[in-house]
DNA sequence: TCGCCGGTGCGTATCTTGCTGGTGGAGGAC
DNA sequence: GTCCTCCACCAGCAAGATACGCACCGGCGA
């Protein structure tokens, strides 16, 4: 885990630096807006801890600066001030915390701790094959961030496909886990769903290989988790 | 977007949920750890305000019982006590962010909008979709500098399928954060918003597709994050 | 009172679903 | 290599499901 220290005062800068890698982080130190900025921009960090008051540059507009960048880091904002305003402005401006000083070291390992959580559990939710992704909580298909107009039954297929990623699976498989107890599917609906959704998918990379007499399969390099 | 407010003083609850409730969230209110155990497993909220002091069973139990029951809301502790290891027991139990009782009212709903910002994956508080801003501190949208003016059933439908970044809404999940416990939607109201929304947000370059079957989701070039 | 908002009911248009049947190709037997 | 059988594939179709938008009504605030 990466770590951005903005921190103009040298002794606590050096203080929550020496705390913060005794936990396991990796930290990077910067004392001033601009290069804060500079440093932000070309590197990624998990986390930025950034305080408001800074010579060069004021830590708000640091924050803007990132955030206008599409800077997707998590960022918590330290500062001496204590006025509510600043503190709203802050998060609206794209800060996901604030602390004000003084503050208790558990306190802020706490906070940073819940934001790479955050982050961590973000990410889990979706699977990627060929140029499609697939979002398990929507449960619905994507292609380059848009989503993909499939109708009930072939995205049951399909997420079916997805699921076992690449392995075969057989018709008898498909037919059972798309019925109910009372309801039943021709071998030939299957085939159906399978000709149609590869006419939908063609366009995106992504193929529906059969293994003749056993089932089908997709086909396309796997990507993303 | 529906919250969940667990405070056993009922004076504070009525005034929090009458504020947040003017504010556009659709709030449900208990008072005790059972009933709020027994809601939140119950029920889909996008955020659950959570007094840690509470009759039948302490607020950090309930935390407990919905992280370990995956429940993934975000979750703000409010409470009286301000010792700075209960905050750290607090967040490190799952919940995101901490409050300590006298607390602006402003500075609660800056930290609800980072909530719900963070959990839509956003990173600035302005969202742009096709030619249309949606402004996450105002909760207002824009077109070309001008305020659109839209009737707040409307703009709660809007403001979820921006929320989501494009990607496709079910029907129930809708009507699941457009009501509280005792209200209910018919499916036909849904559609009904979105024939309105569609024909109000034709002339700005924003259409609403409808995935038949799965739900809504918005089209137009997604822009700022 | 008027006008806007929120919500329901219903007829219509559109899309999906599952089947039938015909065609073509794969693969085994000889 | 040739033949033959079986399986997969797809066009087309009818029935059913779903979404759409209009008409309409009650409520509330100006």
């Amino acid at each position: 885990m990466r770590i951005l220290l903005v921190e103009d005062n040298g002794a606590l800068a050096d203080g929550l630096a020496t705390i913060l890698r005794g936990s396991g982080y990796v930290v990077d130190v910067v004392h001033d807006g601009a290069s804060a900025e500079a440093v932000a921009a070309a590197q990624n960090f998990d986390l930025v801890i950034l305080d408001l008051n800074l010579p060069e540059m004021d830590g708000l507009d640091v924050l803007r600066a990132m955030r206008s960048r599409q800077n997707r880091a998590a960022v918590i904002i330290l500062t001496a001030r204590g006025a509510p305003e600043e503190r709203v402005k802050g998060l609206d401006l794209g800060a996901d915390d604030y602390l004000t000083k003084p503050f208790d070291i558990s306190e802020l390992e706490a906070r940073i701790r819940v934001l790479l959580r955050r982050q961590a559990g973000m990410r889990s939710s979706q699977i990627g094959y060929g140029g499609v992704t697939f979002d398990l909580t929507s449960r619905s298909f994507s292609s380059e961030g848009r989503p993909l107009d499939i109708p009930a039954r072939e995205l049951g297929l399909l997420e079916l496909l997805f699921m076992r990623a690449g392995k075969v699976v057989s018709k008898e498989a498909i037919i059972g886990s798309m019925t109910g107890f009372d309801e039943d599917l021709s071998a030939n609906a299957i085939e159906q769903y399978v000709s149609r959704l590869r006419r939908r998918l063609q366009p995106h990379g992504l193929t529906v290989k059969s293994a003749r007499g056993i089932g089908y399969y997709l086909e396309g390099a796997a990507a993303g988790r």
